[in-house]
RNA sequence: GCCGGCAUAGCUCAGCGGUAGAGCAACUGAUUCGUAAUCAGUAGGUCCACAGUUCGAUUCUGUGUGCCGGCACCA
């Protein structure tokens, strides 16, 4: 006799066993009719799902966000019914729901390419459009492999094979068409709707393995009706346009040759902008307790081996050989074996400590050919790095100051918002478990202080800590690691570094590797995406243009821009003979922030008009005035008279 | 590194088995104009590199390099 609980807290009796669908009926035919799926108890379960005792019931139509991800996996149902159609002999594999859309990985000999995207989307619809429902079956395990097999699926019946012993084995059929799968799903293939499209084929390994075979794997996105689809492909294209390696050409920022390839040749408006960045990182460190040092690129092979390197990392590293000695000098693929050849010198005492060393090191790691990607990931980066030498007990403190400091300076560069991801400890690590303990507490310690929340990242951690990892986004919704911190017992050990504590004795310190840009690069790609290369007036390489309106002007335009100059902007003129019209639009997809309009008006006045980068606006001020405002905010937020200079005691 | 795609003027791209074209940018001249394109003219290419097929290759084939999208990697 269940008695179903609705969402508005009403209660239905029902006289016996029913499915989900019997429920909905009952309710009213428009929700029957509305109701893809259903959440039974709060999980998410087929409408054919019988009911057989009290429960809450709610139904997911397709307004719900529940939707979405069901209509995703379905499609990805649909497009291995599709693919096999039409390329018999072809294997499924895994096909899940992703953010966007979905994927299938197929084994095939031949891998698929976009051209045969038109027919298999056509096929696609085609299956829609018969609409079979979807009908769940289970099945004992060893009738299920054999079913596989017998059907020439392996990797299906791979996959069964490794399920726990105990897991039910479900099946699910759309008409003649059958696929291993947990479910749910959604009533029919009618259900998926046509608001879908297939977006671009990729090689991915058999279980992410680069052992295992290569799979064409397609993806596709898919919505809930066209509205949806259509905004999702345009906001795509807007993601395009931000694209940090499309900017960088379109305002001079860097550009990158085929001889340097992973090496980044910054142009002179670039290069104002990385060092306005590194200006500003510089102050913030000063202010923050940090003593900056500048380390060797080329080191003796010797210390990469004392510090572990040589061996375990040498695939990464270039290495360079001097012709009359025989050496093998190494470019260093980090800065932390440098920054502890600076602790040793001398005698350190625990009053020191913590002991904040940072260094723009810049770096050179021979990172994987596919990995590249603009100045996102390349081959020589210089890190914002710091190593902070302390005891096991003040790790938490130390690392909740450092989260704060990140904060603040995320904050001012323009990204109040952040992930934190916290890596654990792996599967092959060195040191006791007592000792993990006590540094991933440390770390969560930290975070409480600091007040942020984290996801953990189980089983990532380092081999001998573990880390945070600050994730920022890209325009087109890569996440990229920015910020890092990382406990380490195990270098100072291995490069014998110590300091007397106050008992007299020698101790080994702990050391935090931490970063908060990542590297200069990296963070530069990531700005650039924020702000679309439209910077706010005190990261902006060329601030302000001095536009003439016609010649007589020249020369009070001159004068504007020298008082600018004096008051530290970057100005240009255009005494260029166009109209304005021509240079405002010249200037503004320039992305110059400000544009100061003089004409015979303003000459005379002794005036400018100002127009601001995406305002069609202009405000006519004296000059003197326009000097002191763009001043004022061209100052770097750290150095404005508000809340946000504070540094941390 | 692996799978797929791509490589033509500074940029965006078209094109073809008979050694190349557009728009924008650049340059020259005219125009002095009030907030997103003034007009006219000129110049600009080892069609990524190497090898092969061919009477002839920028075009077809192979190899290499680089880039793009994924995967793997990411101390």
């Amino acid at each position: 006799m269940p008695a179903i609980t609705l969402p508005d807290g009403s209660v239905r009796p029902f006289d016996g066993p029913v499915t989900g669908t019997a429920v909905a009926e009952a309710i009213g035919p428009g929700l029957a009719r509305a109701a893809l799926i259903m959440k039974l108890d709060g999980k998410l379960v087929d409408m054919s799902t019988v009911v057989t005792a009290d429960a809450n019931i709610a139904f997911v139509t397709r307004r719900d966000e529940d939707a979405l991800e069901m209509i995703r996996h379905d499609a990805a149902h649909v497009l291995a019914e599709a693919v096999q159609e039409l390329f018999p002999g072809t294997q499924v594999t895994i096909g899940p729901s992703i953010e966007n859309g979905f994927y299938y990985d197929f084994a095939r000999n031949d891998p698929f390419t976009p051209e045969d995207f038109p027919a298999i989307e056509a096929k696609m619809k085609e299956i829609v459009a018969r609409g079979a429902k979807f009908v769940r079956q289970e099945m004992d395990r060893d009738d299920a492999i054999a079913f596989f097999m017998a059907k020439g699926e392996k990797y299906k019946a791979q996959l069964i094979q490794d399920l726990p012993k105990d897991q039910t084995i479900s099946l699910y059929s759309q008409g003649d068409w059958v696929d291993l799968c947990r479910g749910p799903h959604l009533r029919s293939t009618a259900d998926v709707g046509m608001a879908f499209k297939l977006m671009k084929v990729a090689g991915a390994y058999w279980r992410g393995d680069h052992r295992n075979a290569m799979l064409s794997r397609i993806y596709g996105t898919a919505w809930r009706d066209q509205k949806e689809l259509d905004a999702y492909l345009h906001q795509l294209e807007e993601a395009e346009r931000r694209d940090h390696r499309r900017i960088g050409k379109d305002m001079g920022l860097f550009h990158i040759q085929e001889e340097a390839v992973g090496s980044v040749f910054w142009h002179p408006k670039g290069w104002k902008l990385y060092r306005t960045v590194e200006t500003y990182m510089r102050r913030r460190l000063d202010s923050n307790g940090y003593q900056e040092v500048k380390t060797p690129q080329l080191v003796d092979r010797s210390l990469w081996e004392k510090s572990g390197h040589w061996e375990n990392y040498r695939q990464n590293m270039f290495v360079a050989q001097v012709e009359d000695e025989n050496k093998f000098l190494a470019l260093k693929p980090m800065n932390c074996p440098c920054h502890i050849q600076i602790f040793r010198q001398g005698m350190r005492s625990y009053r020191e400590l913590p002991l904040r060393m940072a260094e723009f090191g810049c770096c050179h790691r021979y990172e994987p050919s596919g990995a590249l990607h603009g100045i996102m990931r390349v081959r020589q980066f210089t890190q914002d790095d710091a190593h902070i030498f302390c005891t096991e007990d003040q790790i938490a403190s130390e690392t909740a100051r450092f989260i704060e400091l990140l904060s603040s300076i995320y904050r001012d560069l323009g990204f109040p918002e952040f992930r934190i991801k916290f890596s654990d400890r792996p599967e092959a690590r060195i040191g006791s478990d007592a000792e993990w303990d006590k540094a991933e507490g440390a770390l969560r310690e930290a975070c409480a202080i600091a007040g942020v929340s984290f996801e953990l990242n189980p089983g990532e951690g380092a081999f001998y800590g573990p880390k945070l990892e600050f994730v920022l986004r890209d325009a087109i919704g890569r996440d990229w690691q920015c910020g890092t911190l990382q406990v380490d017992p195990n270098l100072p050990e291995r490069l014998d570094a110590e300091y007397v504590g106050e008992d007299g004795a020698r101790h080994r310190p702990i050391m935090l590797h931490r970063a908060i840009l990542g590297s200069f690069e990296r963070f530069l790609g990531i700005l650039i995406e924020q702000y679309a290369g439209r910077f706010p007036l005190w990261l902006a390489p060329v601030q302000a243009v001095v536009a003439t309106i016609v010649s007589d002007a020249d020369g009070y335009a001159e004068e504007v821009a020298t008082a600018f100059r004096r008051a530290g902007l970057d100005v240009r003129t255009d005494l260029s003979n166009q109209k304005i019209n021509a240079k405002v639009r010249e200037h503004s997809l320039a992305h110059v922030p400000v544009l100061a309009v003089v004409g015979r008006n303003e000459a005379a006045n002794r005036t400018v008009a100002l127009r601001r980068l995406g305002s069609q606006a202009q405000e006519i001020l004296p000059l003197a005035e326009a000097v002191a405002r763009l001043k004022a905010e061209a100052t770097p937020p750290d150095l404005r008279d508000a809340e946000g200079a504070t540094e941390i005691a």
